[in-house]
DNA sequence: ACATCATATAATTAAGTAATTATATAAGCA
DNA sequence: TGCTTATATAATTACTTAATTATATGATGT
C-alpha cells in the first residue's frame, strides 16, 4: 500500500503530455537535454523545468556527463506504476531520428 | 498500447487529492453523493463536479436509484489501472462509519 | 399542487501550474 | 583568461483548475 497523497502527487506529475511524453521516451534509453528539447519540440527552459519537477518527484535520476545533463527513468521504486508505462506507446523512432548523433548536439 | 494523451488525461483525473481519495473509496462499495460529501468533509456541488469530471474521464458509472445518485468504480476497461488500484490503502472503515444508515441522509 | 430533499449546473473567485523571457552558472576549449 | 555551449534558475505572463456561492432541476411525500 501507498499513500493516497504521494500516489495523487505522482499521478499529477503523470498528469501532463509533455511529461508523460518525455517519460515515454525514457523507456528508451536516458536522454540529454538538448534531445529532449528537439524531439519535444520546445523551449529548453520549460524542458528543464519539467525535469526538475520529474526529479523531485522520484520518477527520474539525472547523471552529469562534462556539460551534458542525461536523465534516466527511475520507476523501480513504484510498482504501481510498472503496467502503467507498460501500457505506453514506445518511441523508438522519435528517440533514433533524434538522437545527439543526428541532432550534432551533444557529444 | 494506449494514447498518451488519453493516459496523460486520466492521470489528470487521478492527480487531485480528492479525486484519488473518492476513487479509492469507492473500490470498497458503489456510494452516493451525499456520503462521500460526508466523508470527504466537503460540499455537495464540489463533490458533484468531482463526479462528473470521472464521470466524463469513464472512470466512474452513475446509477440513479429514486432521488438518489450512487456512483461506482469503473475501471474494467483500463487494465493499466489495475496495480496502481491495488496499491490504493483499503478505506472501508471510512465507508463503514459513513455510510447512509450510519448517517441517515440516504435510505 | 406545494414543500422538501438530493443532486446538478452556472457564475464567480481564488489558487495553482505551464510556458515564456531574461539572466545566471558552470563546463569545455581557443 | 575570455568565449562558447549546455543547463539551471528567476521573474513574469498566460492558462487551467478547484472551491465557493447562488440557483436550477427533478424526485418524493403531504
Amino acid at each position: 500500500m501507498v499513500e493516497i497523497d504521494k500516489v495523487a502527487d505522482v499521478c499529477k506529475l503523470l498528469g501532463d503530455k509533455m511529461r508523460l511524453t518525455i517519460l515515454s521516451l525514457l523507456k528508451e534509453r536516458e536522454l540529454c537535454v538538448c534531445e529532449i528539447v528537439e524531439i519535444m519540440n520546445t523551449s529548453q527552459p520549460n524542458v528543464s523545468q519539467h525535469m526538475r519537477k520529474l526529479k523531485d518527484g522520484g520518477l527520474v535520476k539525472e547523471a552529469k556527463k562534462g556539460q551534458w545533463v542525461y536523465y534516466s527513468l527511475s520507476i523501480d521504486d513504484k510498482p504501481y506504476l510498472h503496467e502503467l508505462f507498460q501500457h505506453l506507446p514506445a518511441q523508438k523512432e522519435k528517440v533514433d531520428l533524434m538522437s545527439c548523433e543526428q541532432l550534432d548536439c551533444c557529444d
